[in-house]
DNA sequence: CGAGGTACCTTGCATGGCATGGTACCTGGT
DNA sequence: ACCAGGTACCATGCCATGCAAGGTACCTCG
């Protein structure tokens, strides 16, 4: 259990995870060690490599993102992943629904008794 | 698969339901199928009947609800439920989670290359 | 008394986050 | 030469939860 959140926030970040992984790679190549620091950069995002590696993998699977190996100035080389036009696709996708989602749970939360939408 | 939105919000809904649920509850007591029409007035929260009675189910085991059988105008009985002083507070702790969350998702979606924060 | 509508519920599966544990590379100290 | 510690990658197994499919029961109407 994640301390700085607790139960609510491990089930909530199911599914969006990964297009927040999608999106920091819009930004350039990242690789494992480094997404998960600008994950936590968010606090409610904060996550594992437990997390992050199995998710990486599946994103290569389906070919949402490329990935090389590139040596490191100290430490063990470095896997960088890459957008592919699918990962951006996907993305777009995403960024469609996401908003209607986020709105459909304000509706909910702050419309008390019978508010008219 | 979900035609109305595809696997996208399938995943997005996990975890988030149940507050919307118990949101909706707030209102006073509702049954189960008046929770689904609901929930499908915002298009992007449809589910099924096989989603929420399991929900509401575990909603009862954790003692977020308190339930009272009622007799319909027309129809078998219908199963009303109401907040328990803990269902209310499982939502306040959402509801103070919920913002945290969403701006964390809408920051890295819209904070295109390094965008100071 | 059967058909259709309403309403409740269960079973089994798929998805995806997470804890845990393991491997390998590199550097610096002794 | 060797070992300790930091960095980085990855796999296994568990658990929570949404969902499709299927089942039961109540009520009304013809």
């Amino acid at each position: 259990m994640n301390e700085a959140g607790g139960r609510v926030p491990s089930q909530l970040r199911k599914g969006v995870l990964e297009y927040c992984v999608l999106a920091l790679l819009r930004d350039g190549p990242k690789y494992g060690v480094e997404l998960l620091g600008e994950l936590a950069a968010v606090s409610v995002m904060t996550t594992s490599q437990g997390t992050i590696y199995p998710l990486l993998s599946r994103l290569r699977r389906e070919g949402l993102v490329d990935t090389r190996l590139r040596e490191s100035p100290s430490g063990p080389p470095r896997r960088y992943y890459t957008l592919t036009a699918g990962g951006r696709a996907a993305l777009g996708e995403f960024a469609g629904v996401w908003p209607l989602f986020r709105d459909a749970v304000d509706h909910f939360l702050n419309h008390p008794q019978g508010d008219p939408v």
